[in-house]
DNA sequence: GCGAATAGTGGACTGCAGTCTAATGATCAA
DNA sequence: TTGATCATTAGACTGCAGTCCACTATTCGC
């Protein structure tokens, strides 16, 4: 698998790496909407065409460069066993809305992108959306097995539910702080 | 106040309704993204400055041409006493669903828009997201005087909940259907 | 070194939303 | 009738994302 030697001159990874330095800059000093391809490629010191070697998007190096930065923030919560669910829940959702206060903004433009192209849908949803929705039905099922949450309820719909929430506030402009995720755990939970 | 005649040439109410025809039918036929304005002004039979006379931006357009076709579903729940607010609630959503699988890839592209453009974001806002939000507030809250819904809940993070999941369940391309309509309500109710 | 294969470069090009302009048309008040 | 005021028209224009092209550069197997 690893073995495959591609012919044929090699990809520059400096390129790729100043590409996805200075669009998460630009984007963050200015709003995605507000950075053009031109703007990024000029301070990258690269060619139009390197860039769409890579991504097919703008949206598409925006979501990979933000990725990389973010998975500190998205941490899987710590199974240790010690605190219970509702904490661990609550926590989770703290930590995301702290990564919303940096790039809050710029999820809500790559949404909004994500509506315009199929293709970028797709990946947009399987590296960002999934992952998180499927913590949030982890954490809830592991709640059912504790017993701190009643059996009888529908985790999937609950996981909906609650990451539903905060796409619709993050969408609406609305506040996300850490009284929300207070909020939402205890309507979870009630 | 409508005694006011305003002096100069009056708008022609004709081309106004053929715009907002035209636009409903090709964004209904194509889909948002693919119906250009050109397009639309050539068939409307009116020069591109008359429509952008009445609507800053296409989204503007698209967003009254859907809302003048779309009270008729999204009219309030009845509130003759008859029914209980939890049935209520089922029907209403299942009346918004039903809306959405005609226009709901409109409305993914309109909230695609008003992302990306402040004074269409408060416009869409607070005519299309703000009623519907407080219809379910207003039905939570009468099913708490009522007895239906424990007191202690808070009912507008319970409409946020509510809310949210199917925009989210709208943006992510989920089903929307009344099976989903029924869990949401089953977990709001448990 | 040579040819195949792939990457990078600069710049032209397309299609789109939205702006602007100059001229013409409709209405009212005096 | 005349002038003020606003609407309509046709079309030029701007700025943008993404595509295309001709050419150059780098790496490989031989």
């Amino acid at each position: 698998m690893s073995g495959k030697r591609p012919s044929g001159r090699p990809a520059n990874q400096d390129a790729s790496a100043a590409l996805k330095t200075v669009a998460l800059r630009l984007v963050r000093e200015l709003g995605y909407d507000k950075v053009s391809v031109s703007a990024i490629i000029e301070q990258a010191g690269v060619a139009r065409q390197t860039l769409y070697n890579r991504w097919n998007t703008k949206a598409d190096l925006v979501l990979e460069a933000v990725f990389e930065q973010t998975n500190t923030y998205a941490a899987e919560p710590s199974w240790d066993g010690a605190e219970d669910c509702r904490t661990l829940l609550e926590d989770f959702l703290i930590r995301i809305f702290e990564h919303l206060r940096i790039d809050g903004d710029t999820l809500r433009a790559l949404i909004a992108a994500s509506q315009q192209d199929a293709k970028f849908h797709r990946s947009f949803h399987a590296n960002f959306v999934l992952p998180r929705e499927q913590m949030i039905t982890a954490l809830l099922h592991r709640a059912q097995d504790r017993g701190e949450l009643s059996p009888g309820r529908n985790v999937e719909v609950l996981s909906t539910l609650i990451h539903g929430a905060f796409w619709y506030r993050l969408l609406s402009r609305g506040v996300l702080d850490a009284g929300f995720a207070k909020e939402i755990v205890a309507e979870t939970f009630a």
